[in-house]
DNA sequence: ACACCTTTTTAGAATCATTATAAACTATTC
DNA sequence: GAATAGTTTATAATGATTCTAAAAAGGTGT
């Protein structure tokens, strides 16, 4: 099982359901975004037992405190999450209400020139909405 | 009245509620971010008579589409508004919980390299997650 | 294998921001 | 002032997320 050390080193036991949301989550090439929902569905799909709506909101939390996922920062009515761990920006074309992802080479090098004493930056996101 | 006009010419009857919302947002050379929630105290502080939290939505949300307001785009239980309609960015403090502007000059140009077909960029802005 | 302790899962209830409803009210036009 | 369309309001409804507390499962030592 891949994932198995993965969670045991990331001081997470390796439940059965964690497992399975693993598979759900990482075992493509591809990346995606999903909200909880999404992630509902898939797994419904995917299997014949399921997993409590609160054991998927407290995993996918506790992948994101990992690094494991990332929120993308949308105001819409669900969270937004992202496989796709690595500095990156997005499209929000707001009629279809989709998410797209822009590469980085897409955007180019954002420097932030301001400084706030005390404070390190963590994240540098660009959310660039697309209308007709 | 200052705003009579403004609210006329955008199509919006300039009702008495209206009137005092623009007062609040308006009246002041800063701009501000605010909650639903923070416009509601400010209004209860500021005069008795009160106004519905349906009409705050209402007000806020007709006041965004016609481009007085604008939505931040950031992950949190409450939608954030800016007062501030011109192109910038924000910080976002985590562990305040804070928003901070951005002036357009401390982040320097950004260029979106990719387009979707049919589709026109309606904004872009950058949110930069500071930690300790 | 068993007992023990801690972490995790679960169904369901609770919370809370936001939206819908539908009746009363108000601005505008003629 | 009457007619009409747009607004406001209290309240209910919605829906995503979090909380709760009891049951289940993982991990460790014997």
């Amino acid at each position: 099982m891949k994932y198995l050390e993965k969670l045991r080193n990331s001081g997470l036991r390796p439940t059965k359901q964690r497992l399975q949301i693993c598979e759900v989550l990482f075992n493509t090439n591809k990346t995606f975004h999903f909200t909880i929902n999404d992630l509902s569905e898939k797994i419904k799909k995917q299997t014949s037992k399921k997993i409590s709506l609160a054991t998927l909101y407290n995993t996918v939390h506790a992948f994101e405190k990992k690094g494991y996922l990332k929120q993308i920062p949308i105001n819409s009515s669900q969270t937004y999450f992202d496989t796709n761990v690595t500095e990156h920006h997005h499209f929000y074309d707001l009629k279809e209400e989709k998410l797209i992802d822009l590469k980085n080479s897409d955007v180019g090098p954002i420097n932030i020139l301001k400084k706030i004493n005390g404070k390190k930056i963590k994240s540098v996101e660009v959310l660039v909405k697309l209308e007709d």
